[in-house]
DNA sequence: GTATTGCTTTACGTTGACGTCAACGTCAAG
DNA sequence: CTTGACGTTGACGTCAACGTAAAGCAATAC
């Protein structure tokens, strides 16, 4: 079910199409419960039809990247900071030097972290490799 | 210093060394605590003289396979199940197709992973740009 | 001697990330 | 008009991963 009461026919496209707590918990695979307390730490901030949430494509990017972050194990204010940098305003030049030196702190965790996922998926395929060997020993038994 | 009661001049590549629970903290910077937590949680199992705890090479072997785990996002009982894998009997078929059946688990885990990082990365790349060429026209003016 | 380190255990506190429950509003369907 | 289905706001519960404080033993430092 789409959330638009109007009479058009649900264009998926459509830029103004908007969508209910439950469709975008069901979408992303989360609980409604989710999708609030990430409301109540500003990382989305869906629009009210009276006292209802309805969300917008904005809305599911944002929490596409949340989603994201999340799978990568950072803390969700840290997650935060990091999406509203893309939003911050970036007019003047010692607000651009500051999203610059961010960016480079981030890049250097995120690689970081690339090393680390190198090394055990590196150490995963030797040791598969050896239970390869291990098991092929059994079978010329 | 070294925990060696030993008259011996303490070799660093001695196979035999053992260190103390600070100075195992201190080189991995964690707090004693944390190390304690993690062999609360059967992570890693030192030796004892007395009540006083040893630790030998095997030791710090997996403390840094659980610290990268941990950077990595992982919850500890599960980077638990995974470093045992390692340590696990391999002797009859059964158990090596078990351990080869986690092995391709925890890949389709790591590959999702590299995935996530390397898109976070490409944006945060291509933001990187549009904000250099932001700074590129500012200084033009 | 005592005093200071450094280690130990026990145990309760904290923080993040939600789960869960109660109590209530609202709107289309029967 | 009542019944669901779906929405809302608190508010408390829970679990992981530690922090932290209390109280004690054991060896070196003075």
């Amino acid at each position: 079910m789409t959330s638009q009461t109007t009479g058009s026919p649900a264009a998926p496209d459509d830029p103004s199409r908007t969508w209910t707590i439950a469709e975008v918990a069901e979408e992303f695979g989360v609980t409604h419960r989710t999708v609030r307390h990430y409301e109540e730490l500003g990382l989305i901030s869906p629009d009210r039809r009276g006292t209802t949430r309805v969300y917008h494509r904005r809305d599911r990017t944002r929490l596409a990247l949340v989603l994201r972050g999340r799978r990568l194990g950072f803390p969700l204010d840290e997650i935060r900071t990091i999406i509203d940098l893309y939003d911050a305003p970036r007019g003047r030049r010692s607000q651009l030097e500051y999203v610059l030196s961010q960016i480079d702190e981030r890049r250097t965790d995120l690689e970081q972290r690339r090393r680390d996922l190198d090394a055990a998926l590196a150490e995963l395929e030797t040791f598969e490799r050896r239970c390869r060997d291990d098991l092929d020993r059994l079978g010329r038994l």
